[in-house]
DNA sequence: TAAAACACTTTGTAGCGCAAAGTTAATTTT
DNA sequence: AAAATTAACTTTGCGCTACAAAGTGTTTTA
């Protein structure tokens, strides 16, 4: 059978699952456009970011003054959130192709 | 983008996911092997399955005195079981595809 | 220069996953 | 045949976490 053990909590949950799709399509992104694009709660959505940051699966780029008058902090994917989610998505694909294809 | 918000909470669980997956390739299973198979501890296995059994997604049939002696609950997916798993598996399909051709 | 709007942060709680300990019943041992 | 052991669940309790409501500091508008 499939070793779900293998699934990584850090991505196995709701929302950091919808953040970490958004991201590998297309990175850096901002907060406010996280926050409206996948409708989590401004608290919400600040845990499960800071979450995958503190396991280093995204990177947090706070703009200074120079850069815009208000604040923006912006996420993006590093590689090792890339390989940690392209081994998430192998044990999706295994779940798929085993119910299909028992 | 692809509605999280779908993804069905009972089932996007590590262990219920791994109970759905494994109930679905063969209903029913023995508690004792479902536990053996999935390596779940017994209190963890018998909370989930409870869940799984409230929601209606799997069916509990405790074994008679008439068909064997000691007690043998075994479990089987019900028909709305698989209905929820179908759109369940929908989605990580199109998690996968998302990714890989964004 | 108030006051309203942004852009995050902090805080509090309710709920859940998990395993350790408990319960009941059936074998096996002495 | 009584006691001990094994089997098959169940209950209980803790620790963690998701989530939103309230809070903080800055910037723009009236």
């Amino acid at each position: 059978m499939i070793d779900f053990t293998q699934l990584d909590p850090v991505i196995h949950e709701k929302a950091r699952l919808s953040i970490m799709t958004l991201l590998t399509t297309r990175s850096p992104r901002a907060f406010q456009d996280i926050k409206s694009e996948l409708k989590l709660s401004d608290g919400n959505l600040i845990t499960h970011l800071r979450t995958l940051t503190r396991e280093k699966y995204v990177h947090e780029t706070k703009a200074t003054a120079a850069d815009s008058a208000r604040q923006c902090t912006s996420y993006e994917i590093t590689a090792s959130g890339q390989n940690a989610f392209q081994t998430y998505l192998k044990i999706l694909e295994a779940i798929v192709r085993h119910t299909k294809y028992p």
